[in-house]
DNA sequence: ATTCGCTTGTCATCAGATTGTCAAAAGCGG
DNA sequence: CCGCTTTTGACAATCTGATGACAAGCGAAT
């Protein structure tokens, strides 16, 4: 199983990630303070890191940045309040690959944490995902198709993420609009079906014939990466 | 179909949500306090939990966490005042996998147990089922045969479903017509034999001489997943 | 064994449902 | 207020499933 490492301070939060991930049968390992957390990254060899950006001695970006020339390849989720985010070009600057804001949702970290293991285990250089023809740069938000820009708005980019996060799997339109619009918005499913058009015309080489997004009359729609 | 198990002392919020449930089919379960919904809990195996912080004895907290370790599977779904959930950290410490504030709407609330308990069967079900030279993944809504694809409809599928839940019984065309197609509709008998024509000639290797989908004249049919 | 009556297999066709696509309206943030 | 994004509604294109006709198969009685 992957290996997870936490470099937090506050003990209620460890606790409860400790919970979660070890739920999820990750070996959970934990740092309290930077020093010990550069040393733990060093000798365990973690999947993934979750590092608040608030902590006594060194900085929480003075740490990132460390992590990142030791371990280049191991991607690195950043917590923090919302205002430490509030420019999100720092993070990249810092080299982080993903950001939760606090408060976070369980599921939301989680969800990150494994997309950022899957993502830096497909490439090991840079924290993109590709398929096909395709590459996406969450951290970015920036996608690329046979190396031009394409540009993507945010819902394109939360509905690509989640199938990217579900691949193969059949999506009916209303899983989409729970999970990608949220529960509290409902619009109708045809919304969904011109989402999907706009991720074709954008990320398809022949959007009349998509080979990633692709229809399951009655059902839904399912995500391919690799065609064949 | 699923159990739902509520803990809730609130009169009118409980017959709310028993309409509700109950008008999706749920096998719904109360309990008006914590020592209750615990004892509920254990004996009958709910596939997910809504439980209210506010409650009189046990305090919610204490309850959802002991539910957590008796059934860390089962996936809990916290009711509370908005105030009560200003830290979302103290859900995750709490173990509760989400959350929804008073006032909620009904379809919310239905929305996000139903993507709970997606998510937790999706961890802990077998993905795929296999008969005979045929492979069938129902998450991916993908049959294969002898390796190569086979392409199912929705509704092919809803019949092939099924079939693999009731192997080696005979079901009447009656049966299936409620059962698959529901009772709503009411297609003629014929119907039913031109699905499975088609079942046939997509998975049985002689069409003519059908080894899994197999007539029982006079009464219906009876799928066998293993022959002889 | 043959025949009759009923059940089932199979096919082409058509109506209905589902989805693709576009343009206009409605939101939204600056 | 403007420009961009999202949603909606309408229509066309497409696919699916239901229907009915007819052939073939089965079982029981002759």
């Amino acid at each position: 199983m992957a290996t997870i490492l936490v470099i937090e301070d506050d003990a209620r939060i460890l606790k409860a990630l400790e919970r979660l991930f070890v739920a999820e049968n990750f070996d959970f390992r934990t740092a309290t303070d930077g020093a010990d957390g550069l040393k733990l990254a060093a000798s365990a060899a973690p999947d993934a890191v979750i590092l608040d950006l608030m902590l006594p001695g060194l900085s929480g970006r003075e740490i990132c940045r460390t992590l990142k020339q030791s371990l280049p390849e191991t991607p690195v989720i950043i917590l923090s309040a919302i205002s430490e985010v509030a420019d999100k070009v720092l993070l990249l600057e810092l080299g982080a690959d993903d950001y939760v804001t606090k408060p976070f949702s369980p599921r939301e970290l989680l969800a990150r944490v494994q997309a950022a293991i899957r993502r830096s285990k497909r490439s090991r250089v840079r924290p993109t995902v590709a398929f096909g023809d395709v590459e996406v740069d969450f951290a970015r938000m920036q996608a690329t198709r046979r190396g031009s820009q394409v540009a993507l708005t945010a819902h394109e980019f939360k509905l690509l993420r989640f199938f990217l996060d579900n691949p193969e799997r059949v999506l009916t339109r209303e899983e989409l609009l729970n999970e990608v619009w949220g529960y509290n918005s409902y619009p109708s499913t045809r919304t969904v079906d011109n989402q999907i058009l706009k991720l074709r015309q954008k990320l398809e080489s022949n959007p009349a014939e998509p080979v990633h997004f692709c229809t399951v009359h009655g059902a839904g729609y399912r995500f391919i990466p690799a065609p064949q």
